[in-house]
DNA sequence: TCCCGCCTGTAGCGATCGCTACATTTTTAT
DNA sequence: ATAAAAATGTAGCGATCGCTACAGGCGGGA
């Protein structure tokens, strides 16, 4: 049955629509099968349980939060270190990126509370997010994978920094550290 | 009534074991009771609501942390930028502080999920930490707002690595802007 | 046709949530 | 000493949670 595979696959799509806007720690079945125009009947159903919807939702997340990513900027080198950094920023500062924020950070928590799912997935998506990052850098980077994971984990910070309010220091970490690799 | 006040202030530290141990958003008022000996009722009836509850806890969980990481690592200048961010890794990381970190990312997702308790407990956080960080900086440093801002940022970078199991993200990080800083 | 297995709607279970009504005890002020 | 006020225990409300029992609809193979 394809028909029935088609179907949760639209759910997917329809319950990560969902939490992006409502976050997703707090998420209930009834709510999110309200989303996708069924019940939390038909949910528990067909994905076993909820922590199996949350797998299944999870992955579904990762995988479009990295083709996101390759969709909002293609491909292609960075003329230098901090002109990378600040294309990536202005990107995951976009509105558009911003509900991804927030289910990030709810990733995080649970992550940070031993669920397992979470933590996998977090994982995945920064190894997804790092490859990206390694394809995008100046070609002369000499060590691009330690690069990678040194911009990755600024970024990380930057997003620690806007969720409470820090633009400042995090836009002060972007010149100092930008300015340093570049040189 | 000093009396009470003395209680409130013993509840707290307990409460705040209590999140520490068990995670600060599912939180829920009858295991926080249990935890201090007391009941739901006394709880509502001395904070007001819930809400009031995580206020006054967010406050007494900030402080704790600053207090805490100034008790660990007390004044004094570290000898070099790389190795300023070593040990203030090495402490973060240190089974007494991770506790901290678990509850650092759920008040960071309540955060971004729009509760404003959250989101200035972090930013007073996050000020705090700057400060203390600013005052172990090498002598020499030049702009050190600046400076502890960078730091801070690639340390909350370096948090959210670790939640997900890639540490060795972080430590890439932490080399290769550790050494671009310090020359 | 009949039946069987997959799907789905209805209704509800037991647990937990934040919170409150009510009665009572304990403390404080006069 | 007595009245007012503050503090506390008991019990439960209404809402929501994940999940399930039950009954039926609905399709294709015998």
């Amino acid at each position: 049955m394809t028909r029935t595979q088609d179907r949760k696959e639209h759910w997917l799509d329809g319950m990560a629509q969902h939490v992006l806007a409502h976050g997703l720690n707090n998420a209930s079945l009834r709510p999110l099968a309200q989303a996708v125009g069924t019940s939390d009947r038909m949910l528990i159903y067909h994905f076993g349980s909820k922590e199996g919807l949350i797998d299944a939702l999870l992955r579904h997340l990762a995988g479009g939060f990295v083709a996101g990513l390759e969709a909002a900027l293609p491909p292609g080198r960075a003329a230098s270190l901090p002109a990378c950094l600040a294309e990536v920023v202005a990107l995951l500062r976009n509105p558009a990126m911003a509900g991804y924020a927030r289910i990030w950070l709810d990733i995080l928590s649970a992550a940070a509370g031993g669920e397992a799912a979470h933590r996998q997935a977090g994982q995945d998506i920064m190894a997804g997010f790092a490859l990206w990052l390694e394809g995008r850098l100046p070609e002369d980077t000499h060590d691009s994978a330690a690069t990678a994971a040194a911009l990755l984990t600024l970024l990380e910070g930057v997003i620690v920094m806007d969720s409470v309010g820090q633009q400042d220091m995090a836009d002060a970490a972007i010149a100092v550290i930008g300015q340093s690799l570049s040189r």
